[in-house]
DNA sequence: TTAGGTGCAAAACCTTTGCCATCCC
DNA sequence: GGGATGGCAAAGGTTTTGCACCTAA
């Protein structure tokens, strides 16, 4: 169903290699210096499209505009709400708190998302 | 230094009276009913004033709009993925978990927030 | 009196979409 | 060939902002 093209191997790669979780402008800015032309446009529907084949994640960190991970797999985030910038946190997944809440609200829950906040080591100085 | 307006105070009343997680677009269409020629940016620039003072909060939930929670302690929410509702999460908040991601990382951390995912009693049949 | 708030409309921003050319299978 | 994708630009939706006029303190 969906195609290979150059455009999408592009900003594929340029996804799995930054740990930055960037916007889809900084995505079209990188990927511009290898595809010149490349659009705006393009890039989202590339992003939607690897979103939803399960090779990026679409973070719900909310914010002027959507960030994405290159990494798909279930984890946390960290957020520092003086510079913005997002990291991963090495800490596992509880999946038991998926149980408890179920049982408790009688709602099917599938996973959760947790976002830390604070400081980043920069700028707690 | 913020003034108390009848259009803060009927935002605020709208807000607390409802438990639905409202866009500031269903703000605006409510305080419509009482004050006829409010502005939809006054809305705005009040849901910012009332989250700075700590009396509502702006959910991270992403989606097109931003959402406001009339109940500002700290709490965790479950988002339907088929109707797209929120729903409070009646759980206790971890903050042992904060501690055990400071001692990690190195960050400061202030606090987290938690959004389960999955299906609502009404959607899941 | 006056800093801060309001209404209105325009602007800014991010994201999506229509159209047609192009490319991949 | 034919459906999927790309580039471009225009449209769409949400949020912010400039400005002149009010209003709470």
């Amino acid at each position: 169903m969906f195609k290979d093209t150059r455009q999408k191997e592009v900003i594929l790669r340029i996804l799995k290699s930054t740990n930055m979780h960037p916007t889809a402008d900084w995505v079209y800015s990188e990927a511009r210096k290898e595809i010149s032309n490349i659009s705006l446009g393009t890039v989202y529907r590339n992003l939607k499209v690897l979103c939803i084949s399960g090779e990026i994640l679409e973070l719900d960190i909310c914010g002027s505009s959507s960030r994405f991970d290159g990494n798909p797999g279930s984890h946390y985030h960290f957020r520092c709400e003086t510079c913005g910038r997002i990291f991963d946190v090495d800490e596992p997944v509880n999946r038991a708190l998926d149980v408890k809440v179920a049982r408790k609200t009688g709602f099917e829950v599938l996973y959760h998302r947790i976002e830390f906040r604070g400081l980043c080591t920069e700028c707690k100085e």
